[in-house]
DNA sequence: TCTTCATGCTATGAAATCCGTAGCAATGTG
DNA sequence: CACATTGCTACGGATTTCATAGCATGAAGA
């Protein structure tokens, strides 16, 4: 299936509204683990593929995305986020507290 | 693989951080979506298969990890989210915004 | 110039996952 | 006893992921 696009169908919706394509965007495997493990300084490949714990086709297949997107650029740095994948994270910053009373929470029920 | 839970290996981690089960849980296939998808009132299973745009082989597979997560559970009303997968979704509902915000940039780039 | 290295990325085949459809079991209703 | 509604399972083909090997390019040494 063609990337996820804002007005594009995306799997399991054909209303084109633009949070749909990026949960499907973000619902790949890897994409949200990905952005994650560029929070701080921009990796080169083959440390992106060590940090997010996967293999070559995955993170270009999942890069091409992410970058067609906007949310990842390669600068002569490596790969880091955009401004707009910064604002993405921010967004996604308070999973982490969320994860860590969800695990609190799981360990004493 | 087993399902995603804090402290154990997931899918491109063995830290066991919470984060990292977390990440893995909300990336597989239409999970962010089904959490969406419940944002309002409970939906049966049916009506949640549409909602969702899968099938119910998917949706019971995600079903099953969200529910041993304790972020939905089926009540007499139907699928719906326990308070935590509603904290969890008030930290997703910054994507709703984001993504606007994505395809108008997108659109005229 | 001839290695050697680091880089982004592609190729390949097997394994896992997903998808769509059909249908089952339990429960309730006429 | 039909009949509808519900949660859910079975199945087979399609897609995606996984792990590993390797290619192409450019920079840096020898």
């Amino acid at each position: 299936m063609k990337n996820p696009f804002p007005g594009a169908r995306v799997r399991g919706s054909s209303s084109g509204r633009p949070i749909m394509a990026l949960l499907d965007l973000l619902g790949r495997r890897m994409a949200l683990r990905i952005i994650w493990e560029l929070r701080g300084d921009p990796l080169n490949f083959r440390d992106l593929v060590d940090a997010a714990g996967t293999n070559p086709s995955v993170l270009n297949t999942r890069l091409s995305e992410l970058r067609e997107a906007g949310i990842i650029e390669l600068s002569e740095d490596g790969y880091g986020l955009t401004a707009e994948g910064r604002t993405l994270l921010a967004d996604m910053m308070p999973l982490n507290a969320w994860a860590d009373a969800w695990a609190k929470r799981l360990r004493k029920p």
